[in-house]
DNA sequence: AGCACGATTAACT
DNA sequence: GTTAATCGTGCTC
């Protein structure tokens, strides 16, 4: 029994909300065994077609299927040629919605994640999308899982609330390519945690 | 088949 | 601030 793996109801609001209600949770690799976690600090919002921002704004492809799919899957791409992204699925079956995981703070299997990001120093081990899913050893491997599935490698538990005073919203990253109103969409949400904020 | 580019990162000037 | 790394994806020919 893990009564703290998020259900899949939690996945089913507006797409920001769901970005919002994620920040303070616990995203969880069982991986070869070992549990590896972080706490959710920075997330985006990405909302259907009509987001031009949006993968799903080409219709539905091999590459983003599992966003077209039930909520509460993850969605993982490749890009940059040798990068992996990931994101939770949220809404409705049949509408393309996903929350990306910008940043997490780690707390579990610290040994494991420092050997992987030796290059950097610790606050940037996991303070961008690709470099949490290498610390966490996530990939491709796991496009599609069921996040809110007991047996799944790959879950997000229920964290600490964090209230909205520390919370920033701010325009998403890495789209400057996209024409407005989407690529000024504040839809990224930051948490800033105190200095003195418990660890486990 | 060929092309331009990407929800990025780390290293370098 | 600028740029190399590195290849799947979606689009054009």
């Amino acid at each position: 029994m893990s009564p703290d793996i998020l259900p899949r109801n939690f996945y089913l609001g507006p797409v920001l909300q769901v970005a919002r209600n994620l920040l303070g949770m616990r995203l969880v690799h069982y991986d070869q065994g070992e549990r590896l976690a972080g706490i959710i600090l920075e997330t985006e919002a990405y909302d259907g077609q009509q987001d031009l921002a949006c993968h799903a704004r080409v219709g539905k492809t091999r590459r983003n299927e599992v966003m077209f799919g039930p909520a509460g899957h993850a969605y993982i791409y490749f890009t940059y040629g040798m990068h992996w992204c990931l994101n939770c699925v949220t809404g409705e079956e049949g509408y393309a919605a996903a929350v990306l995981i910008r940043s997490i703070l780690p707390v579990e299997g610290i040994a494991t994640i420092a050997k992987r990001r030796s290059k950097v120093e610790r606050p940037e081990w996991c303070n961008g999308p690709a470099k949490l899913t290498h610390a966490l050893g996530i990939d491709g491997q796991l496009n599609g899982v069921d996040l809110c599935d007991i047996n799944s490698p790959l879950i997000i538990e229920k964290g600490d609330d964090i209230p909205d005073q520390w919370i920033q919203s701010l325009p998403r990253v890495g789209i400057n390519s996209v024409p407005e109103p989407w690529r000024s969409k504040p839809w990224r949400l930051h948490a800033n945690l105190p200095p003195d904020w418990e660890k486990t």
